[in-house]
DNA sequence: ATTCATGCAAAGCTTTTGCATACAC
DNA sequence: GTGTATGCAAAAGCTTTGCATGAAT
């Protein structure tokens, strides 16, 4: 990771913790822990993954699913299908959607100008008011291809 | 249902049951009801409410779980993030999405050949290969909408 | 007759919840 | 000091698996 990506990525932690803390929530040490390491995260992972990974740090279970399920509430994580098991992405920039590769975990985001247009138009011809619409896309990314041709 | 539609949805599941059959796998009942309800299914499902609803004809849990696997392994279903759990949609030709309404859980099928395209352009562009993707949108269809304007 | 498929029930995982304790405010 | 957040452990879901029985070939 460049120094750049990382300072950016510490802002982001930032940002969201003071979006917490804006909320009326406590910012405790363990929601910042939580919070610092799904922001330096570049793809996905799952729930159990980030359990792990902050049990040494004396971080229960329960407190990295209620802090998730807190962050997917304000629009900070988004819960997407991966590889069948559950994950989540950083959702953060505005509205995006998610290229996900099936070999090496990464997520690209994409920002679909064009698709989201369609979808509006198609949403008006259609007289169905969206609220909220998912987009994912599972392949490979190219590095993966390079590696791997034959797969 | 139309009466067109729902020969099509006859044929394709004798098609995968022909299938089923060429790989060597046995025509049993039960493997015949679970893949004539799935073929059936306009929209998304997940497999708990399939075992529910597949129950009463005496079918196990464990004999829908098996099956759906042994279809997602031929590609005939592919598995989706769904509304924070796991489903399944039927993959076949007929490729769309789906409106979801979230007061009458209606699902229209739309075909969305604009979005399809801009979605190849997208993956071209980025050099990334596109398996699966999967788009869907919750909200409100016009009868529930007219329903119940204030909501 | 053989072999595969099924149903049941138990086991394995992931995720959520209840409750006493500890900490942020 | 008050009330929220935490950790633990138990509970609740969902999915898979082992095994004896039953059915398709």
């Amino acid at each position: 990771m460049t120094a750049q990506r990382r300072s950016a990525n510490r802002s982001r932690a930032d940002e969201i913790l003071r979006r917490l803390g804006d909320d009326g929530l406590r910012l405790t040490g363990q929601r910042e822990t939580v919070v610092r390491s799904v922001a330096a995260k570049a793809g996905a992972f799952n729930p159990e993954g980030l359990v792990d990974e902050l049990r040494p740090g004396g971080i229960g279970r329960a407190t990295v699913y209620r802090t998730l399920e807190l962050l997917e509430k304000r629009g900070i994580l988004s819960r997407i299908h991966l590889d069948g098991c559950h994950g989540y992405t950083v959702c953060d920039e505005g509205h995006h959607h998610h290229l996900i590769c099936r070999t090496c975990g990464r997520v690209l985001p994409v920002d679909a100008a064009r698709i989201e247009e369609a979808i509006r138009d198609l949403a008006d011809a259609l007289n169905f008011q969206v609220d909220t619409h998912t987009l994912e896309f599972s392949g490979q990314c190219a590095d993966c291809l390079a590696k791997a041709p034959a797969a």
